[in-house]
DNA sequence: ATTTGTGCAAATCGTTTGCATCTGA
DNA sequence: TCAGATGCAAACGATTTGCACAAAT
């Protein structure tokens, strides 16, 4: 079982501070009991780092009724219109962050843990130039760590 | 079903000119029939990004005799000594890169291709410094495109 | 001969979907 | 009212695995 790191960056939350009913009605999403619990677990506590079933599991623990597949519609609807955004991260089940600006990501091996790199740390020098025709969407930058002390790994074969 | 672009780079391919015999047996492999006729399918023809169904359709064709399973396991152990490396590209299936080296991605949402950038074009300002304790494995960098004439996306609900 | 791969099919995992039921505007 | 959400379970697609058989050293 994963846990996700909440608090690796230093800095203040940049909370989206809205009561979660405004957030919606924002967005123009319906405001049912399952997206405003959902967003108030994702969006009152600073920028978070979670896959689905976690926040189905603090869902629970925090009597928000929400089936697993509704917390996976939830959180592809915010995706889509922006509240949060998914994460690329080879091999692991897709982690949400609710921290949509422009950003990279440390991911730790052994843990599984996902963090936020802050922007001024790691810097493209220069733009990137899109090929004719296209746009960019978006620039994933994952930074993988392993632990400095751990032997090579094992190879089998 | 994707094709992947073999050509979106115009330099020379980074060939790992040697046969595949010597090449298994340099990275301690045992030398097997559908391995050797993988390799030769992921190495001879300069870089290349497949999935594990692409590259098990090809096999089928060029009469190697290798299962889906199989092509699993090759690719996988391929990637484990570094022979191909896979890439974290959110939603689509996993793609494996037969070059190793330092470099980024363009991923084309409308086709599903995946192509490198090189690597002076996108360079990172500074080096990333990794938290106390860790060593950084690899940065993965991959540019999500879309079409530009394409209107927004259509958001439900 | 012994160890290591392979093939197949079944199992697994994360995620999505169909449909009957409920609910918010 | 009634379009749109939800819950559940079943469906799904990609990947892995168990085990009997085959092949490499």
């Amino acid at each position: 079982m994963f846990k996700f790191m909440e608090d690796c960056r230093p800095e203040a939350p940049r909370a989206t501070n809205l009561p979660s009913r405004s957030l919606l009605e924002k967005y123009g999403l319906r405001a049912t009991r399952q997206r405003l619990g959902l967003a108030k677990l994702l969006f009152s506590k600073g920028d978070r780092h979670l896959t689905a079933d976690a926040l189905a599991v603090e869902a629970h623990a925090a009597r928000i009724p929400a089936s697993l597949a509704t917390v996976y519609n939830v959180l592809n609807l915010f995706a889509q219109v922006g509240l949060v955004r998914s994460l690329p991260i080879e091999g692991a089940k897709t982690v949400f962050d609710t921290n949509t600006s422009d950003h990279s990501h440390f991911f730790f091996e052994d843990t599984g843990d996902v963090c936020d790199i802050t922007a001024h740390e790691i810097k493209l020098a220069g733009d990137i130039e899109p090929p004719d025709g296209y746009e960019i969407v978006r620039v994933d930058l994952v930074v993988r760590l392993r632990p400095k002390t751990q032997s090579p790994v094992g190879i089998k074969a």
